[in-house]
DNA sequence: GTCGACTGCTGCGGATTTCGCAGCGGTGAT
DNA sequence: ATCACCGCTGCGAAATCCGCAGCAGTCGAC
């Protein structure tokens, strides 16, 4: 049951989610719409949803299932991590020598890294590092990141204030 | 099967959020525990989550609620910005004169600037922009960001690439 | 053209969950 | 001791979720 039919359909029907020559599935404007929904509240009921979105309760459900289980989106807590207890954040950036993906991969790896993202620019890549204490990021900065073979060098920017956080992408 | 001892509340009672001296609330073992399931499954129901942490479906919900209310955590749905249509993400590390604070507030006020966050080291602010295009996102950073009186200079790290992207803080 | 396979939507019951509320017990202040 | 407050429990009613059968539209094969 999980056919990934590989056809260009033109008008109405099977349209919600066609897959894309890189495997990212393309999303119709129905289904941007759900998840506009579920960015605004992702416990807002699913015939809500469908009331605002022109869909029955069944097919949003469908949609929204669909979607987690292609990873295109999920469904889940956020919260300020200094209210839960990370003290500590930086972004760090990162210059490669060799392959980057691999230590972007090693970076994936690492608990305490929440973030990775490879960049064009003076960095190869950047990444975030939430931990509980000024030691504890000493030691994934100096001890981990550093020690990846490949790291070229690093640079810190420890956080101060974190002034935004937003999660509504498709809603403007 | 998860069933633990974790509300050993002979202690406490009304303990679940306290305030702080800085308005932040503090959370207790059994709040964590609430959040760390809702991080799995946003929309995990009640009864669930309150058998894996050891209280009532309606206490869960309550201290949901709270939590909610208190603006300690949202939960939403967070999608890859690629598959929603915005193809060109950049960071953007800013250096200011004057007032950070201020320009901080002034990118916060921005739409396509999606994380705000002052920092130590050698910007002052980093800006994550989500964009459309190539135009857009050349438009927010020269016409938008640079055109701030106090922005001194910026330099600009175009995303190629997104590897990890986490909301699993607490579950550690 | 017809046929058959596939996909997505609808509508429907039954199971589950959510919701509101009254009651209870523990804590801290008066 | 008394009182107010807060969080938890338990319960019935309402709303929601879930699975399934049926229908319609598209596509590819014949």
């Amino acid at each position: 049951m999980h056919s990934e039919g590989v056809a260009s359909r033109s008008a109405d029907q099977r349209d919600s989610a066609r897959e894309s020559r890189n495997g990212t599935p393309q999303l119709d404007a129905v289904s941007l719409a759900i998840i506009q929904q579920l960015q605004e509240d992702g416990r807002r009921p699913y015939a809500a949803i469908g009331k605002a979105v022109g869909l029955s309760e069944a097919a949003v459900r469908q949609r929204v299932q669909k979607l987690l289980d292609q990873g295109v989106m999920q469904i889940v807590a956020v919260t300020d991590p200094l209210t839960v207890g990370f003290r500590r954040q930086a972004m760090i950036g990162i210059n490669v020598e060799g392959d980057v993906e691999s230590i972007a991969d090693a970076l994936t790896a690492m608990s305490e890294v929440e973030y990775v993202v490879m960049t064009a620019g003076s960095f190869d890549i950047l990444a975030e590092a939430v931990c509980e204490d000024d030691d504890h990021l000493l030691d994934v900065i100096n001890r981990r990141i550093r020690a990846l073979p490949g790291v070229r060098s690093t640079e810190s920017f420890v956080y101060l204030k974190l002034k935004k956080q937003t999660y509504m992408w498709g809603t403007r």
